[in-house]
DNA sequence: GAGTTATTCGAACGTTCGTTAGAATTTATT
DNA sequence: AATAAATTCTAACGAACGTTCGAATAACTC
């Protein structure tokens, strides 16, 4: 009787041994996520309305209501999971790699690939940075600033290798910038795919904080 | 009798020779913008209303309607304006510099220095970016245009001049993506002033596209 | 196939949205 | 002071918003 939607449901099911990973009501709610992640995406946050949800994913307004109880909730499910995903993901990538420079490399492509695979869903994490507010709001601040220690973490370790001097906050911020971007320009038809980009986003990133000589005149 | 919002108001007294650049209306105007500025900024486009306009201004929801004909257009006028007043400032400080490198200094620090003098703005320039429809939409992208192109310009001089190898649309995208992303994340209390970043992150970005040394292994 | 639970729906709730009509008021001009 | 013009207001419009209620349907259990 009680909506599920107050509550996180379990995503297995209750007897029969075998535990099966998604439910029929997993999978409906991820449906409903790509959907929205989709019509967020293109409107905005704030520009779309759940009755633009509700035509794209084919459900009736109310019937959404089933699977989460608020538009902000859905936000913060689709921004959480997004974040979760390309945390661990670097972190299965980061394992076994000690070379501080090859480290950097795969954090950018880590970023770069998913970002371009899950246009989406990133544009909707680097644009609606702002709209969650209180409890869902500081739970994807925390993951968003594990993110940020963990690429500090990689260029602190470079800098203190090779002693080099460059404001690490500076240039972890700017490393972002350069990457998130990327959701305001990418086109697929003019632009190379992840790899390519994230070479040379790592080329110019890597000569600019490691080169010794100044490019400054005097 | 006729709304002067419709059509677009002289800016000069009508008779009595000496021509006042700055009638009452067009204070006025300018006013108000700076409020919708801040109040765009704050909440978003979508997400602000008029009545929080008309709250923040201190002028009635109505008398608003006096100085423009919606919402739109006022979103409009500020990003018209922002990008014109970025334009010719760049172009003024570029005149009778010749150096490649130097220029694109210069193109640098007066972004940052336009950005961080002008947060609310260039947030609302950066942020809202593909709201503005049809006509609205169209004027402010060809400032846009007009804007990359110069720095197209200005990295394919320098390119062409010392031989570099790298794909101009990519560094120039970079580029932006660091400038840009500062409304993120740039903290007065915290983050040095616009000369400092500009050159740091001047000094990362031309190092990174000038350096011959590759820096990639292997 | 009856009974129970899970899922979906149409219809509406109360609120807020951008915008406007028209009256009231302030300011400028004689 | 009288007149005209410019500016600002109160009050409302219809539309769209996020959300909810309770009934209707579908799926599952025995």
């Amino acid at each position: 009787m009680a909506s599920p939607s107050t509550t996180t449901r379990v995503s297995r099911r209750k007897h029969r041994g075998v535990p099966i990973p998604a439910t029929r009501y997993d999978q409906r709610l991820a449906k409903i996520l790509s959907y929205a992640t989709e019509v967020f995406c293109d409107k905005g946050y704030e520009g779309a309305s759940m009755r633009d949800l509700s035509r794209a994913s084919g459900m009736s307004l109310a019937g959404l209501y089933y699977y989460f109880e608020s538009k902000e909730r859905l936000l913060y499910l689709i921004q959480k999971h997004t974040f979760t995903t390309i945390v661990a993901r670097l972190k299965a990538r980061l394992e076994g790699v000690d070379n501080g420079e090859e480290r950097i490399r795969i954090f950018i492509l880590n970023h770069l690939e998913y970002f371009l695979a899950n246009q989406a869903a990133m544009k909707v994490l680097s644009h609606e940075d702002e709209v969650l507010k209180n409890g869902f709001g500081s739970e994807v601040a925390a993951l968003k600033r594990e993110y940020y220690r963990i690429c500090v973490g990689l260029l602190d370790h470079l800098k203190r290798q090779r002693s080099l001097q460059f404001t690490t906050r500076l240039a972890v911020l700017s490393l972002f910038g350069m990457m998130n971007w990327i959701y305001t320009w990418h086109n697929p038809r003019v632009d190379a795919d992840a790899a390519s980009i994230a070479r040379e986003m790592g080329d110019v990133f890597l000569r600019g904080v490691i080169c010794g000589a100044k490019a400054r005149k005097s």
